[in-house]
DNA sequence: CTGTTAGCGCTTTCAA
DNA sequence: TTGAAAGCGCTAACAG
């Protein structure tokens, strides 16, 4: 406002001061007296640049409000500074808190999230195009990625981290909570306190955690003796927990235990149990789930449970990606971490 | 592959047919043997070109595996088919539906989705920054913006929809639903219900709509004989519930009715009343929410609320947007929408 | 309908 | 340390 510049002032006869545009580069370089490399430098990392130069940069590039264009960066750099986090369901209450965790870390290290939110299948062909489009520096995909879409970021050289699945051929990095282990000390938990009858309300076939439990719960469940156990399937819903008990019990036999694929299903079926057949939990009936969400500790359930470690999990799925846009040759890497058992009230244990 | 072309073929001597990099429009229009803007003109919605010239172009595109990037297009075009959605936070169990309500309307819209979790509110101006540098096509917030940010948005011409608040003078487009109207029907029909003994657990003081339901509970109760109405605060959580019910009975009053300024905090209030003073909900003690989340219809609390319109809410903000976006001058429009009761059975009513 | 010509705003050699 | 110049890949006039 109203400052005097230097000899450049008579070059251009009339040029207001407050542009309608945003201001560029080229805005500052001339005001400053400056090429517009200069201004470029001034504002790259490890640009070289004499200390006064800068200042007189900063300074005019603060009056005139000027920030690099990001797209321009992006073009030319071929860096753009954002990834893209796929969500498989947002309804799922143990998403919202992964959500959180990673957008939060990622934002920390100066990278922004483009979030994709799939319900169908066949939308990954079209989120994984405008990956590639808007050149995006990374991928953390919660959700199902085919072997053959797997292979495409390969095929791009765009780093991607899977977060709790891992590719069924195809080689890439991943970060998971180790579903089999939990399941194992859950089961081997209900069998110390004698427990006889159990009966399994199993995730959707298409995920990759719910059938790791399942099948670990089964075989834990198998070395012990056990193997006509009853299998249902929910959708990882609360109403599906309640539909899978409903069934369960449908079935006539007499349950002592009911293992959950997670926390919600564990839920609905706890509910579902008290209201609908008048047990109680875990007197009549034990009940264990999976996650450790903050609703599964509310004192009207206190769901026995794994908790998966979703700070270290998602710093470390954060970790792993930069290192990887960063280093273009960083090996495929898996990191499985443990759960925390949630002792609840949902089970009778010894 | 193997594929020969016209003329062009033999200007450049040596010339690899599969390209390290990503294919672009020249790549196309080299080997289509057309000009580069053809190409353009060909991906662009209204492009005018010729039948035969599209097809041509269109099967060498795909062979190549052509797409264009989106960086490009943005800088030069100005639109970058990207925005920003601003959440305060992702814990609370109401924003994740409304996230992914408004990403998938957006995203059905060909429009990606930038996602910023704010923690503390001096993260709003790195986010706006962010939303400058990137040239974002607008921006939803269910975050806190104070005038002067708000009226950055003007200044920076980007569209601005507010969610579930409004400016306190600034002029803004925005969607909420009707705290107010809501919170007087709740009230009403514990009135009606012959409630007497009333206490509040409020959000917290810098939440738009705690404070419009607080208030608005507050008046109904004034103009109904009742003054001296306890208020205590909450932070919108389950323990912020139970230690607003704690606080509330630590005052030695016995109540009849608790007003709480969301579901969340309704629920913690349930399993505190029920745990900690042995109550029966609603017998000896009436809680309402606010918001109709999934966890307040679940058996164990089954909360009388009021359920916010999500689906319309979140049509409503998308399409407000893109008209935003796609009309310089659209006024600042407000649009309210009524909740709806959910009777429940955490009250007890006439 | 098609090609030519300018840039969008920036990073990056390369000399000076 | 600095500036000039060459693009990144695309859209948008403008002629033809």
């Amino acid at each position: 406002m109203g400052q005097v510049l230097d000899e450049d002032a008579m070059d251009q006869p009339v040029k207001p001061t407050t542009l309608a545009r945003r201001a560029t580069s080229y805005d500052v370089a001339r005001k400053a007296g400056v090429s517009q490399s200069a201004v470029s430098r001034c504002f790259a990392p490890g640009g070289s640049i004499a200390p006064a130069t800068r200042k007189r940069i900063e300074k005019v590039a603060a009056e005139l409000g000027y920030r690099p264009n990001a797209l321009a960066q992006g073009l030319i750099s071929g860096r753009t500074n954002m990834v893209a986090v796929l969500i498989s369901s947002l309804t799922n209450l143990y998403y919202p808190e992964v959500l959180e965790e990673l957008t939060r870390r990622l934002t920390e290290r100066d990278t922004r999230v483009l979030l994709f939110s799939l319900r169908a299948e066949g939308e990954v062909d079209e989120v994984l195009d405008q990956v590639w489009r808007h050149s995006l520096d990374g991928v953390i995909s919660a959700a199902r990625l085919s072997d053959a879409q797997i292979q495409l970021f390969e095929d791009h050289r765009v780093p991607l981290v899977l977060y709790n699945r891992v590719p069924a051929k195809a080689r890439a990095a991943s970060v998971c909570c180790d579903s089999a282990a939990g399941e194992v000390e859950l089961v081997e938990r209900l069998l110390a306190a004698g427990h006889r009858d159990f009966g399994i309300i199993a995730g959707p076939e298409d995920s990759y955690v719910g059938e790791e439990r399942r099948r670990a719960a089964l075989d834990r469940l198998a070395a012990a003796g056990f193997n006509d156990v009853p299998v249902v399937r929910g959708d990882f819903s609360y109403s599906g927990g309640r539909e899978g008990l409903r069934q369960l019990m449908a079935g006539g036999l007499s349950l002592n235990a009911v293992i959950c694929g997670n926390d919600q299903m564990a839920i609905g079926a706890i509910d579902c149990a008290r209201e609908a057949f008048k047990l109680k939990i875990p007197d009549d009936l034990s009940i264990v789930g999976f996650d450790g969400t903050a609703p599964a500790s509310w004192s009207s359930y206190r769901v026995t449970s794994i908790r998966q470690p979703v700070r270290r999990m998602t710093e470390a799925a954060v970790s792993m990606l930069i290192e990887r846009i960063e280093n273009e040759n960083t090996s495929a890497e898996r990191r499985l971490f443990a759960g925390e058992f949630v002792r609840g009230a949902s089970a009778r244990l010894a």
